[in-house]
DNA sequence: CTTTTGACAGCGT
DNA sequence: CACGCTGCCAAAA
């Protein structure tokens, strides 16, 4: 069901790098909207939106059984920091995402189009 | 307006 | 380290 909220969150899923990963409350944080429950809604949905969604998993680097199988080899082949032999969960901070400059000023751009679209129903004064 | 529902987070036990 | 509880936010009914 894309929302403006959904799309914002994919935009901001799409920037984060091969071999590092952030958690469902970073993009909400990063975003300056919505909480970790939106994101993970929007990221329920995001099938056929061709994203990266292995790298955004729990804030303890785990993610449901299902998704965190499909999960692993994504974590291998980038060499993604991941812990136990499975492995089994992304190894938080060493795979956290920092954002350049550039990227940060990129999301910020994405938040503002969000926090402009979603309200103008007009006067305040 | 209230209730229900999530790919959640933090904290205590 | 594993559970169980409580808090959170937006959307849909």
């Amino acid at each position: 069901m894309h929302s403006p909220l959904n799309l914002a969150i994919y935009e901001v899923v799409a920037c984060i790098p091969a071999g590092s990963a952030v958690s469902y409350g970073d993009v909400a944080e990063l975003l300056g909207a919505g909480g970790p429950r939106q994101v993970g809604a929007a990221m329920a949905g995001s099938a056929g939106e061709d994203l990266p969604w292995w790298r955004v998993v729990r804030a303890d680097g785990s993610l449901p059984r299902e998704l965190a199988e499909r999960a692993r080899p994504h974590w291998v082949s980038e060499s993604t920091p991941v812990r136990g032999s499975g492995p089994d969960r992304v190894r938080f901070p060493d795979a956290r995402w920092r954002p350049s400059v550039d990227e940060f000023a990129r999301i910020d751009a994405i938040a503002a189009l969000l926090h402009r679209g979603e309200d103008r129903s007009g006067g305040d004064p």
